[in-house]
DNA sequence: CCGATTTGGTTGAGCGTTCAACAACATGCC
DNA sequence: GGCATGTTGTTGAACGCTCAACCAAATCGG
């Protein structure tokens, strides 16, 4: 059977290509000045932020994988490295024998602290400083909506 | 001298969070689905789509890395790639011996030819479906926005 | 209790991106 | 014209991610 494709109108042709414009410029940039100031990548950063969040500082590598939206194989690949830089260690989890836990060093700790002001202060200059209230909210929205979506199938 | 940090307040912090978590999620469904589909990277799709836009299907290769936001040294591997696919092929430039000119050729034509209705149908279902037209509007006038904020500055 | 399935996590190969260095050519200035 | 500077594009190494394969341990079903 032939199905018909549902071709973009010129509206939507122009929000997608302004969205892939946007979110690339604004995740390179962001990635880059990570890299400079901190010596390591947005995705490294992220892991650093939910590992300094959680009790105890440590999570479940299943668990982290969640939390940051990655495969269960990048989050190893990444907590390996991060563990050389000695920002991370593991520990066997004592109720399952199958387990890792990935617990933030102080080192770890100390690195993130000095990282934060310089991310926020990027993420508030090229993200939210050229985004009035209402826009913020609604991008809040719209990125729910679409995090649901994409989850939930 | 001591600058205090801008946090990001409650609200911001969950907006931002869900921008990570709904683009990451968009953009690396989206990749997986051509990667499957058509053999190639969202970025690789985006390189052909521009050359077929562009007139007698060529560019010149700093035109075609600004048109799809990348560095000249990714454009220059991907087009490598792209080449020994078959699907491009380099020109010298007549005017500027320099430059170089990326031409897609018939079979890059309807490789992508035949991956666009999938794709579309991809960007339209993890999308545009998931949002009102007035959301949609307002994604196009946020990105556009920020897309500005970021290559202004 | 035991085999089958599922879950948690790691590994290595292949691929794409980044970064710095470089070569070739064009342009500006005197 | 001739030298300095800027632009165009490529290259190779290092790095991060994906994918498939895999092992070990937990859980399910009889």
């Amino acid at each position: 059977m032939v199905v018909m494709t549902r071709w973009l109108n010129p509206d939507e042709q122009r929000t997608w290509r302004a969205f892939l414009a946007a979110s690339r410029a604004l995740m390179d940039t962001l990635d880059r000045e990570l890299q400079r100031d901190a010596g390591m990548p947005h995705a490294y950063y992220e892991i650093l932020v939910r590992l300094s969040e959680a009790p105890e500082r440590r999570m479940r590598m299943s668990e982290l994988a969640d939390a940051t939206g990655s495969s269960r194989s990048r989050l190893s690949h990444a907590v390996a490295r991060l563990e050389a830089a000695g920002w991370v260690r593991r520990k066997d989890c004592p109720t399952d024998r199958r387990g890792q836990i990935a617990v933030l060093t102080d080192d770890g700790f100390t690195t993130l602290a000095a990282a934060a002001p310089g991310h926020v202060e990027g993420v508030r200059r090229h993200l939210f400083d050229a985004l009035s209230p209402a826009q913020v909210d609604q991008l809040r929205r719209i990125s729910e909506t679409l995090a649901d979506h994409l989850t939930g199938s």
